[in-house]
DNA sequence: CTGAAAGCGCTTACAG
DNA sequence: CTGAAAGCGCTTACAG
């Protein structure tokens, strides 16, 4: 059998209440003492039990990650695993385990989510995705589970992390201004996103005088939908330079151009800069920073499950302009 | 407060131990009082607590999933995700969570999944790579920690699930050979990979006396080594089938050449029909049913959960040829 | 600064 | 067929 607290105790010579308070490090516990306790844990190799440490304080120690309903998309997407990453850091640090929610269908999800929620396996959840209507959320805000989600949401009570993708839109506009285009082009992904539209309305915040701008919105939001309109995007005059909204749209784009002469670059937003298309992207790009946006979330979900009345977080991640 | 198995109790009139038997569905306890009993549980929106029913039965309900140390690959090939699903399909069944470590390193993961191991967050592990000499499948088989790894290992006591990479290959050539092909192009991955090798076996199985083969191995595992072996395949003769052992590889050379004269099939082993470049390879593959091989490997590992003392099995789940 | 005791929410022999 | 009691391994007031 594994060895307890009480084993520690019986070793070291103190009650097994001290062992506990040298574990969370009590201040009123005298060192000489807790260095003693500690040899002896180390000797022991003493690992507290989580379940019955979860049982007493009422915590799980763990948080659940839901996915967006189209999950097709999160076999595919690198944003999800991307954002995953940041998460994981920090849970790991603060000693969170991570459980995922993947079953196939919202309504198989919905299932687990209230199981991990009602039999106490998660003290929290993290959403991929922002959607105020989604049954997941509103469940969350019913029964008040702690949570965040990773996108923005028009609602002060909810907490929630995003990029700040009208800061990148203007980003994308000063730079290419500074390289000396004169015409820009934007090639969009579905306009309920609200990515899709910050992102363009940062652009256009940027415009100067001598600016021409096109705009071909709503083309999908598939590597196909990017591949297929490659034809028409041939059609552009040289000197446009090509902003696509959406990655990957983007790399749908690219794999379609990639073996023939490309006459401009395609710029885009990244979720990372080690994406599969990278060897044969020569292009600058705006990097979204999504292990960071994971990052924050996270530290927000723990604030959250160290300070109940915390005052809701909106928070942004800043982007940032790569040089190829 | 959340509703407990005393609460229940005395709703129903009963002890709470009676309540527990209901839970458990023991066949002690009458008809009746289990249909009263689990009304009142309805009513009342009853969940077992699961931290206390751990403690008790020093179970955790969850299993622990590793990852390989290259784990750059985790994010991008799509085969690990397709294997999650058949897991997490199997594991919500039988009420288990799923708990990944994905720390950066192998050092960061070994002491995680040490953590997960020691502090009873997990049963059992799933790896989802073969390689008898990691150290934290040592440590495993070390710790006797239930576990069963996806790939092949040459060792009886290991349990395993793998494809069959023989038949797998033994089918690509039985396929080619009725469609006519007399010469064959293996274009392979690194040959220190069984799966890599065993493709190649199985192939050479089935190989006719008419049949003229030759090989190219060890090109290496990513996208742009496939992409980068595009000029010498274009060199073969029009008349030869190519197969490509790596799909990642294989993904590589489709892009390379999807806007060329696509003078040949490229044939390939693929994790799941709905691939990233399914919608411009119109080539026929082989699927190798990476969902059923999570579901598998969960199953052995939950049959090694309930009884401790099960002989250890190799299963080996069959590919599929799929036409398009 | 430290210990004895109660309790977290279950399960499981043991009795009857 | 059902209940009372002990116990899983911790933490945390309460005493001293």
């Amino acid at each position: 059998m594994a060895v307890t607290i009480k084993d520690v105790a019986k070793r070291a010579n103190v009650a097994p209440s001290t062992v506990s308070r040298v574990i969370s490090d009590n201040p009123a516990i005298s060192d000489a003492t807790k260095e003693k306790v500690r040899q002896v844990m180390d000797e022991m190799n003493y690992r507290p039990n989580v379940n019955a440490r979860n049982l007493v304080s009422q915590k799980a120690n763990a948080i659940g990650i839901v996915i967006p309903s189209e999950n097709e998309d999160f076999y595919e997407n690198p944003f999800f695993l991307t954002a995953l990453r940041g998460i994981n850091d920090v849970a790991v640090e603060g000693g969170y385990s991570i459980l995922l929610s993947i079953g196939d269908g919202i309504e198989e999800r919905f299932k687990h989510v209230k199981q991990l929620v009602f039999e106490k396996r998660v003290d929290g959840l993290i959403f991929l995705y922002a959607d105020e209507e989604d049954p997941i959320m509103k469940f969350a805000r019913k029964e008040k589970v702690p949570f965040t989600v990773i996108g923005s949401i028009d609602h002060p009570d909810i907490n929630y992390v995003d990029n700040n993708n009208f800061q990148a839109g203007q980003i994308v506009a000063d730079q290419l201004i500074e390289m000396g285009y004169k015409k820009f082009h934007i090639l969009g992904g579905n306009t309920e996103f609200r990515h899709i539209t910050d992102r363009e309305l940062g652009i256009r915040d940027r415009l100067v005088n001598d600016i021409e701008l096109t705009v071909d919105n709503d083309i999908g939001f598939t590597m196909e939908d990017g591949y297929r309109t490659y034809d028409k995007i041939a059609q552009l005059d040289k000197e446009t330079a090509l902003i696509v909204t959406d990655e990957t749209i983007a790399d749908g784009l690219i794999l379609a151009s990639c073996q023939k002469i490309n006459t401009f670059p395609i710029i885009t937003y990244r979720t990372t800069g080690q994406h599969a298309f990278s060897f044969i992207d020569n292009n600058c790009y705006i990097d979204l920073n999504t292990v960071e946006l994971g990052v924050q979330a996270m530290e927000n979900l723990e604030k959250q499950l160290l300070n109940q009345k915390m005052a809701p977080e909106q928070k942004f991640v800043d982007v940032s302009w790569v040089e190829v």
